[in-house]
DNA sequence: GAGTGGTCTAGACCACCGC
DNA sequence: CGGTGGTCTAGACCACTCT
């Protein structure tokens, strides 16, 4: 079909919008798909502030046009930008894009890159590490036999030497050995994947409580509030792969996540 | 609940996958998308055990030629499958049903249904409704003029004339009125839907703190511990059109949720 | 009526797995 | 090697919105 008329019905601006998406180029020789590489190349510019929250995006036919790609390539990249909230689209009308609202979701296992976003120096002091007894409720989560062998991490979280979390970790006996310096110096998940072990969903519960004596004095927290987590593993077979516990200084850590959709 | 064995044995039988899935016939009447009809009822069919976990599915040639629906349409409504992490697939091995891992995610306004979900009979006594001029904090994250009058809404939440919940929200003005017996009859979303305002995307902080005197006394919660819940939510064409501060009876509620992929 | 996104189809090539 | 899912394409019909 021949592009659409230069006399343009009411639309806020799409200029800027045609002239970042015509520096798209899909790159056919790396094995990243093109799907992705379009929506990555859109979030960059959403972020950027390129494409400015009211943007009305060209039309799937105009942009199959523009770029040299296939509707339905067009159509997976901009599946990925509704999900993640970053444009509304809607029959008759067009594509928008929103104003940036979608704050960092809770990921598995991100609380150090939580603390480096947040400008701080985090640590870890390892307190406990070894092979012990599976408690019933472990065993039953790890889906392992009562008081059959787990390895059990205790670890205290700093950010500028700052108590900041007590978190206990159970892992099946399979997944040792692990040594301190290993966990001192990475993530417990990044451990795992280096076992091709690949976590692929986390059941999490949260709740709060007052510190027993020992917990206010570890985690120093004045209020002898917590915020505790608790959350299970699983990797991409179904298997359990690791029990969590975790106990927040309230006054130092809060948890933030984006519900999308209704 | 959970499973005799650590380790599943493989190379399960598609028998039964069979007599499920040709049980499945599209219905290409109804305005529901085929890909969504089939998405359901595989949800199904895991959900009640027909599908059991380690199953493996046919194949998406096979399925092609068996529920008379194309490839697109089936790989569809796989991937949804996917997304909830009720199946992995893996090239050269096929779709595998996993252990039915996922709990309910936290949702958009789902208190009044998560206790009635939990066998409790909830109840709401609306404290405080009407217009106030909007604190810094709210006329910002509602993004109007600063002292602007909004619509506030102080409710005490009860599950079986226990209380569960003190929940403060503000609403822009435009979206007033809102009646006392609207409040205690439905949710705060339906109202809102009602006047074609649609949630779409909502940012929370989760955390903990102690309770003042009057809190611990109105909530009645033993501990003095709270779970804190802030809230603002945006509406699909990016505007705020509510902030919410909840605080929860720690010894009485916990957050529940699922984290999906790595 | 013209343009938009939503859905469905048909066919092709590829990377990966197990035998 | 044959079979699997992952990707991309081309074309079609529809429901919806705006004029």
């Amino acid at each position: 079909m021949p592009r659409a008329r230069p006399t343009e019905p009411r639309t806020e601006t799409d200029g800027p919008a045609r002239t970042v998406l015509t520096g798209f180029v899909p790159d056919r020789l790396t094995p990243v798909p093109i799907h992705h590489q379009l929506a990555t190349h859109l979030q960059q510019a959403i972020a950027s502030g390129d494409l400015a929250p009211g943007t009305l995006l060209p039309s799937e036919p105009t942009l199959v046009e523009m770029l040299g790609v296939s509707r339905p390539t067009i159509r997976r990249a901009m599946q990925r930008l509704v999900d993640t909230a970053l444009v509304v689209r809607r029959r008759g009308i067009g594509t928008r894009v929103l104003p940036p609202r979608v704050s960092r979701s809770i990921e598995l296992a991100s609380l150090h890159e939580d603390l480096e976003r947040a400008g701080l120096h985090p640590t870890t002091q390892v307190l406990d590490l070894g092979l012990t007894p599976a408690t019933d409720r472990v065993a039953d989560l790890l889906e392992v036999r009562p008081a059959s062998p787990v390895l059990r991490i205790v670890r205290l979280r700093l950010a500028d030497d700052v108590p900041i979390a007590l978190m206990t970790n159970h892992l099946p006996e399979e997944l040792a050995p692990i040594t301190s310096t290993e966990i001192e110096t990475t993530s417990l998940y990044r451990l795992l994947r280096a076992k091709a072990v690949n976590p692929h969903i986390a059941n999490q519960t949260v709740g709060a409580r007052r510190a027993t004596p020992e917990e206010a004095d570890t985690l120093q927290e004045p209020s002898s509030a917590l915020l505790t987590v608790d959350q299970v593993t699983y990797d991409d077979r179904g298997r359990a792969i690791e029990v969590g516990h975790h106990l927040y200084a309230a006054s130092r850590y809060q948890l933030h996540s984006a519900l999308l959709r209704t």
